[in-house]
DNA sequence: TCAATATGGATAGTGACTCTATCCGCTATG
DNA sequence: CATAGCGGATAGAGTCACTATCCATATTGA
């Protein structure tokens, strides 16, 4: 357990933590107070404390994360695995203000040509984020939502393209929860290269 | 502050610990044990919440961001602001790693001619995020990164677009805080809403 | 062989964080 | 003039992610 500490930088009490929390299988006992861990126990760590620094994840998230991982019993939706342990904000929204979002959020379905299931958690969560914009009165900052929409469309292909041209199912999988967790992480802060510069061009800085 | 209390939905012994946290600053006085809130005073509130509950700031990062948008001395690094109160994660990194990230970083920035400063807290982020990539031996899902790199700077530009059409310079310092917070949240939904319909799309599920 | 060290497991404790509850002296109000 | 509510201070609660200690057993080095 020792050598798992140093291979991985993780310290052997969090790890027994992990062990404790069904975060990391138990090694192969080789006596009644002794165990082997492989290659794959290494992964399964620096799996979870991506998952934890990078992906802003709690425990019981990453245990979700990683059930879905293993009994994936099918490839599609694979990409939904991972919003599974993501925090999930949920302001309290009047149902006037839902009925706003919702409709804002057909239009770009229309738009888009998507299909939007009302009781999904990822519109719910798009309404409640709506519904703040709207609380704080700046839903003029909203005016340019088709092009997000747009652009997120297009990442969304990159992200599926990337995946459908991974190997194995495992390997998909795997790729569909770091793509989204650790994906998030690399396209925020390109984003704000982008932002940088963008407002660096625009403001002759 | 029962009225403010009740306009916010905010709980009295919770305004009175952001008032303790300087989050909000404190109402007019009209005698040595009265004070006056008023409609600034439930706008802040709001975004207080806002930026607690969806931007997922902690009070700390809440103190700063809001300390950023009223000492605003410049319209420039606007967009720089959130990214102070914005839990950053910062895995340790050996300097190998660090300097395949950097040279792929530098790779995107002179794709897309961005001016890429090594000692950047995005750029910090961005390297701690790719060597987590890294780490996790996942490194054939960047194969598309210049596609991300497009997408965010093509974000970034509608960012800044629908900023700089805001009339005032108060509702462009505010503008770009929500619009990174917010927006984050906000258009890390949107790509999921594009994730279940291109996966549908594509496995004609 | 036998003492020193390490192991896995159980349990309890730590520190940070975000509230929340209670008390207090004062004052505005009916 | 009683009472209800105010702002302020302080202490406590609950969660979360660890971390430290203890223990009986097992391995290891001399």
């Amino acid at each position: 357990m020792a050598e798992l500490s140093s291979a991985s930088g993780v310290p052997v009490a969090t790890i027994k933590y992990y062990l404790r929390e069904g975060l990391l299988p138990p090694g192969e006992r080789t006596s009644p107070n002794q165990a082997r861990y492989g290659e794959e126990h290494v992964r399964r760590l620096k799996m979870v404390r991506a998952l934890l620094d990078v992906g802003g994840l709690s425990i019981a998230g990453v245990r979700e994360v990683l059930a879905a991982i293993d009994d994936r019993t099918s490839t599609h939706s694979v990409l939904g695995i991972a919003q599974h342990g993501l925090p999930a904000p949920k302001p309290r929204v009047d149902d006037e203000s839902r009925a706003w979002a919702m409709s804002l959020i057909e239009k770009i379905g229309e738009e888009r040509g998507w299909d939007v299931k009302s009781d999904d958690v990822v519109v719910e969560s798009l309404v409640g984020t709506l519904c703040v914009y709207a609380e704080l009165n700046r839903t003029d900052l909203l005016a340019r939502i088709s092009d997000y929409a747009e652009l997120a469309e297009g990442l969304a292909e990159v992200d599926l393209g990337m995946l459908s041209a991974l190997p194995t199912t495992e390997s998909i999988v795997e790729g569909a929860v770091i793509g989204t967790v650790l994906g998030d992480a690399l396209f925020t802060a390109l984003r704000r290269l982008g932002h940088q510069n963008a407002s660096a061009r625009r403001f002759r800085r």
